[in-house]
DNA sequence: ATTGATTATTTTGGCGTCTAAAATAATTCT
DNA sequence: AGAATTATTTTAGACGCCAAAATAATCAAT
């Protein structure tokens, strides 16, 4: 339980105090740093000057904006992250495409770019070397030789960080596709494989640590249901990766089918696909498997708003699916806030009613009087987002946090 | 995220290091100090002599089993907390039952009484002064003057640990019953209220660190369902301290009627009284709140095991919804162990069948082909053995971990 | 333009804690 | 009794922090 301390942790923890301030509060002067981190002038100095030395930040002239207008004594001089200090790359798997970008140290997209690679079809032994390949020439494209120093692959479905491997997901056929091992070992680099549900919970913790950072279910609705969950101000990850798949977390024995092949999945009555499948009539054990056109989507919910009480049903049927699941939510983990979010939130004022009806009958009014439900909409790049944030933070972590001796960008290991 | 570091904290957390190693694997001598915690001799010697200088440790000569024959060399002196440095006050609340314990600073039970204090149809306004008053009394008849520096209260049902209170348990008519800002009020000292199934979470850790380390659940079964949950190694309490409760987690939207009111829970179809209820055909929707006397069970258990269809469809009953309960665990926190406890796995061969079978309907094989689902049996005092660690864990990390400056065993505050 | 006021940053000196290495202590073995 | 062995303490040096003093860079006012 903790692990010893000496002057060596004492450093790179501060270092890491301050890195952190920078990428959560932008730039600073030494000053707002000394202030933000409960540090003194003197180890500002020393531990920027140090940070400066290995060209991990640098001093910044604020041209204009500097609103250096009536404040007498010597300017503050700003420090940001060097952009340039590392790059990280994010790649996300949806069925048959595939989205690369490279973030650099600021957090900022330097390169972004859309694939067509079969993924549904694909053979589980060559998807990975396709995908490494590439992932390799994107790279090589707008890096050269200096390359990235993390990667993290986000997809819908089961995610296994052990192996590196997605063990199940919509997006593929195959079961264990295998990833980051072929990605390792081309670019000798740390490869996460996660759940992309995990990687919005980041993004909505990097903006607003504040209000998210306690005990957070984050609910996506859309084609599926995911769950990325905030336990103790960190998200939650289980022990293999796998948490939380909410959406095939069971609501009915033996309901439903599901996309998973189970029966009774809370998505197999809450997604998309399954409100389209309740409100055309077409039985339940029949697979839905084809995209759903948001379209199509749209046309429902209309027809729902006019009033027309087959499509009110099946929002209703999903909103009750939703609720239990929430309310089970709710039992097991006490949380302070359930975030609502995702494409499928379009038609929450449909689905709210029996949602609540659900909460209320589903868990005890003590527990569930403690808890807010919201919804929260942000634009479509949160998972890219929270996957460079992720990314960054375990870098600031284990690389950047170390003092100079130690320091590696590309060291093969995750530090837990 | 983190704290400032400086030489203080370098202090305080070695010194914490030192003491979870004492409190966890018993009397060491310096050196082997230095090998459990990887502090240098030296610094082990500065520590030590400052913790025994502060009375929180003591050097203790072992007599006769010091097996030190044939060893040569300078014997070693062995280091054991003072069990006198402080003492914790356990106080489990049952249905009109108070259980009272005291213990020292080595976990040691110095004083225990059980008091008859009627709880159920106790006023929500004098319960706290009550169980105040016979907590001080049992205190001052112990420790005189000194008294304790931490009270913990072990309860079933819904903990509020930030108002100290009671929100909701079967072992009270009334609900909200405040219990901590009595006993602070009158003792002066920090007081937790908390759920007891976390308590027995808490005890199988501080037993076993190794194997329930990681994500574990522990199910407890019995005359209800409880759960405590260990998530990335630590009990996880949620926001209000009301996580887990698993028992009231829904099982069948609008099912069988549970002490709690609400239709479904989980509860209404595995607790013992439910179990019964199912097997003698009594109707769900009737409430079956007396106490279940043990012998029945065990008759309902032989006539199961003798083949009796009607008590077999009861345990397949209670097997189903546990297992669907467990499933949904599993798909929601990826676990990496599930472990049964209590009287009532007495009947596990009876519940296991339907509860695997459950288990695999209910979630993907991918995410429960990782976790071991396993059953421990523990003595009745696994509550007040978890609760006390609980506290002095706090203690060291609260108070003795501090320097000489800023020790006080008695102050009001709960850090985080 | 010079001087003083003001604010930011760096330098200096001292403190606390750690470690390695040397010294000391307490035994057993021969 | 002396040598060998193991435990603990002492010593000397390193590192990081902080407070206070010194320095730097600006604005305001004469």
């Amino acid at each position: 339980m903790g692990e010893k301390a000496d002057s060596e942790l004492v450093r790179r923890q501060n270092r890491r105090i301050v890195l952190d301030a920078l990428r959560q509060r932008g730039n600073l002067a030494r000053v707002e740093l000394g202030r933000a981190t409960g540090l003194s002038p003197a180890s500002i100095t020393a531990i920027s000057a140090q940070l400066i030395e290995d060209k991990i930040i640098e001093e910044v002239d604020e041209p204009m904006g500097s609103a250096l207008t009536g404040k007498r004594g010597r300017p503050i001089v700003r420090l940001s992250l060097r952009a340039e200090a590392t790059h990280v790359a994010v790649v996300k798997i949806s069925i048959d495409a595939v989205s690369m970008m490279l973030a650099d140290f600021q957090g900022r997209v330097t390169a972004e770019r859309a694939f067509r690679i079969p993924t549904y079809g694909s053979e589980q032994a060559t998807f990975g070397e396709t995908l490494a390949a590439t992932l390799a020439s994107f790279i090589e494209e707008h890096r050269g030789k200096s390359g990235v120093a993390r990667v993290g692959i986000a997809v819908q479905g089961l995610a296994d960080s052990r192996s590196g491997s997605i063990n199940w997901s919509p997006v593929f056929r195959a079961r264990h596709v295998p990833i980051a091992p072929a990605i390792e070992k081309r670019l000798q680099v740390p490869v996460m494989v996660v759940n992309d549900a995990n990687m919005i919970a980041e993004g909505l913790l990097s903006m607003d640590r504040e209000s998210y950072g306690g005990n957070t279910a984050v609910v996506f609705l859309g084609y599926g249901v995911g769950m990325g969950l905030i336990l103790n101000g960190a998200v939650y990850h289980g022990a293999t990766g796998a948490a939380s798949e909410f959406g095939h977390m069971n609501h009915l024995p033996d309901g439903a089918l599901c996309r998973c092949g189970r029966k009774g999945c809370l998505e197999a009555y809450a997604a998309d696909y399954a409100i389209l499948r309740t409100a055309y009539g077409t039985p339940q054990d029949e697979p839905r498997m084809s995209a759903v056109d948001p379209a199509q989507m749209i046309e429902l919910m209309n027809k729902a708003k006019a009033g027309d009480t087959v499509a009110l049903n099946a929002y209703e049927a999903a909103g009750t699916a939703l609720g239990f699941g929430i309310a089970r939510t709710i039992a097991l983990l006490n949380p302070d806030r359930i975030i609502l979010a995702g494409p499928g939130t379009r038609a929450l004022e449909l689905i709210e009613p029996a949602m609540h009806r659900a909460i209320k009958d589903g868990v005890v009014d003590e527990i569930s009087r403690h808890v807010t439900i919201e919804h929260v909409s942000f634009d479509k790049d949160m998972i890219a987002r929270g996957t460079i944030d992720a990314l960054l933070r375990g870098l600031v972590r284990d690389v950047f946090s170390q003092g100079p001796s130690r320091a590696s960008a590309t060291h093969m290991e995750f530090a837990k």
